[in-house]
DNA sequence: CGGATCGTTGAGTTGTATCAAGACGGGTGG
DNA sequence: CCACCCGTCTTGATACAACTCAACGATCCG
């Protein structure tokens, strides 16, 4: 189920190459990371709220989430996390990880050790901006999503979701056209947007019958984009994206 | 209104002491970053979203929050500012600002150029680490309030959104007993809370009916510690603190 | 003293939750 | 290969949390 394997950075020293040229030593002090690959069932947790890691973890393949459940059982998802993300980055200066993180779909991960990434930070500061930015650009999401549970209905806050999960999805080659494999329950959409599973349903309908979108058997299409953005009141501004890995 | 001083650091510098004890050499990087202390008046914008600042800014005193508004003009607090924050430290590394962040009452601020903090954060490592984390604990807000605005109902969270700020300003001194100087309207808590000022009233009607707080002339004090953190199911793993700035 | 801001209250409305039940579909074992 | 099961999706009926609108009281400040 475990492997040892060099070389399994690449969709890191993608993303990082997206930010600025790497220097031949930064790209092969990446290379040389040390990096244990998994292969993880569907709803499994990689990461519980109250561990104190020692590695953190990339995703090659699949969806993940982070969650908390409140005291009254419920749970709420905080982000959707697909390849090329490192969920639990920031447990490189918090000690103790404060949510849980879990797959959705079957995964592919790869471990780094903690002690691997100070390291390469001590060495090249430029790497550190863009471990930094990547984690800065996750709490610009969270920001988004308080907005969108706080003071957006159902209707309108869902739009938004499925906006930002296509432009992401876009941004890592995982979308064409505004259509993308969306392995997502109505129950993880609910749980997303802090609605019941019932109301998710019914704004799915409202959704496709107002002709925004199709979505069946996990296929996700945006029939009408500018119309999902003016319904989702979306600006993709807070995703940081570099231009050119924007969506139209 | 403004003026140029040297050493208006400080309570940047016992922040990063309680995590780590500083070296002679960080210290006095610190105490030499250039900072230009600015007076600014109540409910006044600092930095606007879509802006690309060259600079941070320090809370010497008073209460600023970040803040979106939504295409339909109704505000979404994202988070609350108090002494010893740099609210916007993200934009060392994101160039265009996502939200905007306003004072509330006047405030006392230091800004602080990006260049100097890049400087400050290639020669030291434990300083980038430790700014690094600053961001990192801001996002656990952020995750914290997702659930908070998603998941729990309103007089639930305004319990939640209490015990955090109690336990916040008790951590920089700010409140001792739980008790503590609240300047915040019902609106600015309806905001950060995503309801309506009616209701933010009635919630808090509520708490004040069942003993666990008293709110008024801006001032809050808990009467019932115990029973405020059941209310809003608070537990204050999130926040990150040290062992020792912790409340009781 | 007048105006502005903030807090409070009541009445009616809307969005969303809950409960309950059935439909659909894919996988498994007999 | 069929029968069954379980997770997911869907629908209807009812209940509740929170919103809106509107008005009024309390304070503070110029």
């Amino acid at each position: 189920m475990t492997s040892f394997l060099a070389s399994h950075t690449s969709p890191l020293i993608r993303k990082l190459e997206s930010i600025f040229p790497l220097s031949e030593g930064e790209r092969s002090a990446l290379e040389s990371l040390p990096i244990q690959v998994a292969n993880l069932g569907p709803d499994q947790d990689i990461v519980r709220i109250g561990e104190r890691p020692s590695r953190c973890f990339l995703i090659q393949d699949g969806f993940t989430c982070s969650y908390k459940i409140t005291g009254e059982g419920t749970r709420q998802i905080l982000n959707f996390h697909i390849a090329g993300d490192i969920p639990d980055l920031q447990s490189l200066h918090l000690s103790v990880l404060d949510h849980s993180i879990s797959t959705i779909t079957p995964c592919t991960v790869g471990f780094i050790p903690h002690e691997a990434l100070h390291d390469l930070c001590g060495r090249y500061y430029r790497i550190t901006s863009a471990l930094w930015r990547e984690t800065l650009v996750d709490a610009a999401v969270f920001r988004e999503w308080i907005v969108n549970n706080g003071r957006r209905e159902a209707l309108s806050a869902m739009a938004h979701l499925l906006c930002e999960l296509v432009v992401r999805l876009q941004a890592v080659g995982l979308a064409q056209d505004h259509r993308c494999d969306l392995p997502l329950t109505q129950s993880d959409l609910a749980d997303a947007l802090g609605v019941s599973t019932v109301h998710t349903n019914r704004v799915l309908q409202d959704l496709r019958g107002a002709g925004l979108i199709t979505l069946k058997e996990r296929t996700l299409t945006v029939l009408d984009w500018e119309g999902l953005k003016t319904a989702g009141d979306f600006d993709p501004l807070y995703l940081h994206l570099e231009p050119g890995s924007e969506a139209a």
